[in-house]
DNA sequence: CGATCGCTGATTTTT
DNA sequence: TCAGCGATCG
């Protein structure tokens, strides 16, 4: 293994122990392992590392199962794997990383399992999937049909009743227990919720589609079956987790039934940065992990830290000390210069943007580029003004998280329309497209789907179907476009550009800016170009939306220098030279909606020390004092005031520099406020005149 | 069928 | 406060 020996040496003894960990080429010599690696202690390099050893030392690349947190994650797994591996194996690198198919979401993965083995378990393999606004608008649908929408005290509403069904999937509890636990005002339903989900279900089944949810219960239901899971556990002889502090319940049930022995199985990740408990992940997963096994699985710990600087890491340990309870040491690092956090105190949320503005020019002009920073947020809003200030000083960003593409209704109708397409039983998919034809409306479409329904041939009977009255020559066209697509004979792409003509018409009827919405769907069109076929574009595209917006249509900017804005969640896994985080107030973080119960607060805390540890040089924590408000106008109050975030306590205040800014205006407002709160701020208003 | 009016109720993070 | 839903009317 002399040849290995090159990249070995770069790695410290606790990777190099995860990466050589077990015997190499077989999962027979391979024995289960957990690595806790804390926030930048080369997580993904080390994961990435024991990919290629395993490869380098003879693992069939085919029959590794890479399982991460997003598409993106997978995708830099799999170029750091291949570099790595060139290094070692010199040309043929390319031809063993390619072969690295299994690498993806638990969701992605599943998705394809089950269309690979759809005969198998009974599905349809046309099957398309529902995203969570379409989930939604189903169980929305049953909600109606069974009355309970026209109850006498006020039965939950759609999102409530999906938000309730999907944890009680994902954390496999009870309905009982998932009411008492995360939902109590809704206990007095329970008989009726159960009855809802269950004609959800039958529904889903009989439109031949499934949700997020769906990939991983058939997934779990499917290698339940000792058969079907030897079968699928055979053609793989290592399984790779990253992130697993955020996975659930049935996420871990997948895997042990997959591995039951914990052979050639490798599970990665953090309990201290855990932040996805409002989707049913479990910290449990991890902490339980070794004890699963016989022998228990062999535990590594990263605690050494290469990212930041030791005032930042001192100031996110002492943030993570407070927490009620944490597993993991603290983290260290040999980059011991450096300058304390900041703790900027502003006015508002005005002066906050133009803090952070003024702080970036400055640090690109003294080399550190726009892509080096970027600035946290804990909910997609709150870059709002921030947003209008970058705006106005030409500086370019991309923004991630938030608000998706998917959600526009046109895009959301020309999916609609290839959903239909592909999967003549989407029932909700079909509604949608046909109240598109002038003159169909809700009666109409249900009559068509009703005729479309039990046939052999469901895009014969569309076009058997007697025209909807007042639909004059759109009812035509539309089954020409209908049942040419059906054919596939205009191939893919070709056939999204078919199906957007026809659209467009409509788009300008519908909408007043119909210039920017067809901008939009051009440029769908591109991404539409970059798969295979309408079946994997409708599938990976509901699975992993393009998820950044920027400041103008599209992304022109690939190749140019642009800020990052990201919510804290979407910020998972990365890293910058300079870090700002907006709003690190009570309120914000911790948000005042999610600062119910212990747990959520502890979450929230979780999340503020991500926030931190993303900066490699510089972090600056903003502290806006006073906050406008749309609320309550006829009291008279145009702002409430702010408090600096429990999260830092004096106690912990010692590891930050504390500044306000401007420093002049701030003393005069200060004294002010003090005096009489500021009822109408008419300098504010002021300025606002001239933004 | 489709537009308009009025009410109600929710409001974050994401695969 | 505001958006989305449902009911009613033309």
């Amino acid at each position: 293994m002399s040849v290995a020996a090159a990249y070995l040496t770069k790695l410290n003894p606790e990777q190099r122990r995860a990466v050589e960990h077990g015997a190499a080429s077989t999962e027979a010599g391979c024995g289960p392992l957990l690595v806790i690696a804390g926030a930048g202690s080369g997580k993904t390099n080390t994961l990435a590392h024991r990919v290629a050893h395993l490869i380098v030392g003879g693992a069939d690349p085919r029959r590794i199962m890479l399982l991460t947190f997003s598409r993106r994650a997978a995708a830099e797994m799999t170029r750091r794997v291949e570099r790595i591996a060139a290094e070692a194996l010199g040309a043929k690198a390319g031809v063993m990383t390619d072969a690295l198919t299994w690498a993806g979401t638990f969701h992605g993965i599943g998705a394809r399992i089950l269309r690979d083995h759809a005969g198998e378990i009974g599905l349809d393999p046309g099957f398309t999937i529902h995203d969570r606004e379409d989930s939604a608008d189903l169980v929305n649908l049953c909600r109606h049909e069974l009355g309970f929408s026209k109850t006498e005290t006020r039965f939950p509403t759609k999102g409530t009743c999906l938000a309730i069904y999907s944890r009680a999937v994902n954390a496999e509890m009870a309905l009982e227990e998932v009411l008492r636990a995360a939902f109590p005002w809704c206990m007095a339903w329970t008989a009726e919720l159960r009855a809802l989900f269950a004609a959800y279900v039958e529904a889903k089944q009989r439109h031949n589609v499934l949700d997020y949810d769906d990939l991983l219960l058939y997934w779990a239901q499917m290698v339940a079956e000792p058969a079907l899971a030897a079968e699928l556990s055979g053609r793989f002889d290592h399984i790779l987790v990253d992130e697993y502090q955020d996975t659930n319940r049935l996420q871990s049930s997948i895997l042990i039934a997959l591995k039951p022995a914990g052979r050639g199985l490798t599970v990665v990740g953090d309990d201290a940065q855990s932040i996805y408990a409002f989707r049913a992940a479990t910290v449990r997963n991890i902490l339980d992990f070794p004890g699963q096994f016989d022998p228990p699985a062999e535990i590594v710990t990263l605690d050494r830290n290469y990212r930041s600087t030791q005032p930042i890491l001192a100031a996110a340990n002492a943030v993570i000390g407070e927490a009620a309870e944490r597993f993991t040491k603290n983290l260290w690092t040999e980059r011991t210069s450096g300058e304390p956090p900041g703790l900027v105190t502003v006015r508002d949320e005005i002066d906050q943007a133009r803090y952070v503005a003024d702080r970036i020019l400055e640090n690109r002009e003294t080399g550190t580029a726009l892509k080096a920073q970027a600035v946290l947020f804990r909910t997609s809003h709150h870059s709002g003004p921030l947003e209008v200030e970058l705006v106005r000083r030409n500086i370019p960003f991309v923004k991630f998280g938030g608000l998706k593409f998917l959600d526009a209704a046109h895009v959301k109708d020309m999916l609609a329309l290839l959903r239909f397409v592909q999967n003549p039983r989407d029932r909700v998919a079909g509604f949608r497209v046909l109240q598109l034809i002038p003159g169909v409306g809700g009666s109409s479409a249900a009559r068509l789907i009703d005729q479309m329904t039990g046939v052999r041939d469901p895009f014969g009977a569309l076009a058997e179907a007697a025209a909807p009255p007042r639909s004059g020559d759109d009812w035509p066209a539309f089954v020409d476009l209908a049942l040419a697509l059906r054919s596939g004979r205009a191939g893919w792409p070709a056939e999204f550009g078919a199906a957007r003509l026809w659209y467009e018409p409509h788009l300008e009827r519908m909408h007043e800016d119909a210039s920017v919405r067809r901008a939009d769907l051009l440029q769908l069109e591109q991404i539409a170009g970059g798969y295979p076929s309408r079946e994997r574009f409708l599938t990976e595209l509901t699975l992993d939306p393009p998820d950044a917006t920027s400041d103008q249509a599209g992304m022109p900017l690939l190749d140019e220098d642009y800020l990052i804005l990201s919510t804290i969640h979407s910020a998972k896994g990365q890293e910058w030279k300079s870090v700002f985080v907006l709003n690190a107030v009570d309120g914000c973080i911790p948000s005042d909606l999610g600062a119910g119960t212990s747990s959520e607060i502890e979450e929230e805390r979780r999340l503020l020390y991500v926030a931190m540890t993303r900066a490699k040089d510089d972090l600056h924590l903003m502290v806006p004092q006073r906050f406008f408000t749309h609320q309550q106008s006829s009291t008279g109050d145009r702002h409430v005031y702010a408090q600096r975030t429990r999260f830092i306590p004096p106690s912990v205040l010692k590891n930050f520099q504390l500044t306000t800014w401007p420093i002049a205006a701030q003393q005069a407002n200060a004294g002010r406020a003090a005096a009489q709160p500021v009822k109408v701020d008419i300098a504010q208003r002021m300025r606002g005149m001239w933004r």
